[in-house]
DNA sequence: ACCCTTATGCTGAAACTGAGCATTTCAGTA
DNA sequence: TACTGAAATGCTCAGTTTCAGCATAAGGGT
């Protein structure tokens, strides 16, 4: 055992190190969440750390200005990742990789280079639960979730595997929980269901887009990581706030809302949620393209941001 | 654009870089909730990535286990740092900060080397609130934010920070939430109370203790973000499994709880809170040191345990 | 037997949630 | 101009959960 204060005299030790930075940009509009993705869609903004950068999120930053011509405004780390075989780069270099996740406005009229926007829920097409739970779950997942189960080797890891496919998916009489993303991408991939669990040389390779278009590397976890954490954090933090225009329906940030948590909410139950927060104040507007009755405009209360900031919230519950 | 790994290839961003795997182990007993240090108490422990480990991870239970001879279970991600002026060492290499929490049950018989288990509001003595908020806050740190908030250039800072004061020490009628410990240090830190803000030469240092005992680098911060996160993850998910011996009295699960939160829960509605998450059956067995009435002994149920892992849970109130 | 201490059981008011029904106010359209 | 469809808004109500106590049980010690 090499003693706990030998450490940096071993040059046997020494590490060749590379970092990387990624970034999940989230956005969302006209009721669909979206990304911000480079390579035609598949892979996240992202790059090294480099000297002139002074931190991790000034580097991430200038790294998606680069590469996306977006600025971002708020955001906030997601992961760390050092695994020895996570990229496909050199074999001798560690590579660390920090993630982040900003939200922002969808400003910049879409695309520089082959930078772009795409919906999220092209690469998780199982967590829109907006028009109730989507059939591929019954048809193709729920299926050979139960046959990877099945093929556990003990009793005791068929039951295991049974009960998380169960409870992340909401199948046998648990609750669907939009929460869990990253568990269920987790599973998909341990399933062998999704494209990336066969890079490393398989044959059963899945039928590209069935269960969602993959990402580069392990990219797609990544943004799954997002999407739970944000999916989490939208429910006791004012967070929506990033993601709207200056000035809103009540119904246009429901419906940012349940793009983002891939749920339907009950209308009436939002708003009175939304008014005892108090987050928002109205504007003395009145928006006339609803197709009905006339919305009052709101704005977000610039008093509570700091408030909120630090206190906490929680979101109702779901509409049929 | 420079793909994500191009960029080895321009020496001038080139980065001397480095690893730091920081570890803050939690462990409760006796009503007291303990930190791993070493150096005596001031700092915690820690050591760089190296190739023989295989992940961040393991890597730092390798650390752990070198500097304390202390095993550890559960562990999770808590913060990745790499501000150029972080720590102490040379300036020409930017280290990277992995932090991770930890939780475990102090077995090992204390110590080996300088390492040791240090009852953690020790450094945040306005941290504990459970026999009512400590004299420490209105007497000497309540009167020095307000006198940093006065010193503010404009009175729009000026506003600002005393509302973060209100909020985060709960005073001048908002209430004290356990989870903001971080906020709390941050503070802290801004108005110059505590030692770590003056280390960059200063001439108002603090005595010493007062404001709680300082720690190497910005260890103590790192503590207060595991602090946090603990606080905060407690409440929805049964983590404080980690911290239980095998058999326990419901009254010793809720002083586990109480010696993190920092503040004390009404007892009954303790236990129901407890018997409607199943979380726990009975042993069958008593305990008789309780000084009253005997208590049952209870044990984590193992079935819970991988949907309690996913799902989620709630935590009670406060107690008189 | 009496007292002190802690465990455990119960209860009632208040607050919160989940689901609807009802009314208001536009834009079109017969 | 009255009628209709589409939303926005307002209100109600029952079921749950939360908060705070009161009451009782069951040990040890004097």
């Amino acid at each position: 055992m090499t003693s706990a204060f030998a450490l940096s005299d071993h040059d046997s030790a020494q590490l060749p190190l590379a970092t990387e930075l990624i970034a999940v940009i989230v956005a969302s509009s006209g009721g669909a969440a979206r990304i911000l993705t480079i390579g035609g869609g598949d892979r996240l903004p992202s790059g090294p750390l480099e000297s002139r950068h002074r931190s991790l999120q000034s580097g991430l930053r200038a790294w998606v200005e680069a590469q996306t011509r977006h600025q971002l405004g708020y955001m906030e780390q997601l992961y760390t990742f050092a695994d020895p075989d996570r990229t496909g780069s050199a074999p001798n270099v560690r590579v660390i990789s920090v993630s982040y996740l900003g939200l922002t406005r969808e400003s910049q009229k879409a695309s520089f280079s082959d930078a772009g926007w795409r919906d999220w829920y092209r690469y998780f097409p199982w967590e829109d639960h907006r028009a109730g739970a989507p059939p591929l779950i019954a048809a193709a997942i729920a299926p050979r979730l139960s046959a990877w189960a099945h093929g556990a080797t003990t009793a005791a890891l068929r039951r295991e595997r049974r009960q998380r496919a169960d409870i992340t998916f909401g199948l046998n009489g648990h609750r669907w929980n939009e929460e869990l993303a990253l568990h269920r991408y987790e599973l998909m991939f341990e399933a062998g269901l999704v494209e990336e669990a066969h890079r490393a040389g398989a044959d059963l390779r899945e039928r590209a887009g069935l269960f969602g278009r993959p990402m580069v590397h392990d990219h797609r976890r990544i943004l799954a990581t997002g999407i739970a954490r944000l999916r989490a954090k939208i429910k006791y933090r004012p967070v929506v706030f990033e993601l709207m225009p200056d000035e809103f329906t009540l119904f246009q940030l429901q419906q940012t809302v349940e793009s983002l948590s891939g749920r339907l909410l009950h209308k009436q139950n939002f708003r009175r949620f939304i008014e005892q927060q108090q987050l928002v104040e109205e504007t003395g507007d009145i928006a006339t393209e609803t197709g009905g009755r006339p919305a009052k405009l709101f704005r977000f209360r610039r008093e509570v941001r700091i408030e909120r900031a630090i206190g906490g919230t929680k979101l109702p519950t779901p509409r049929s």
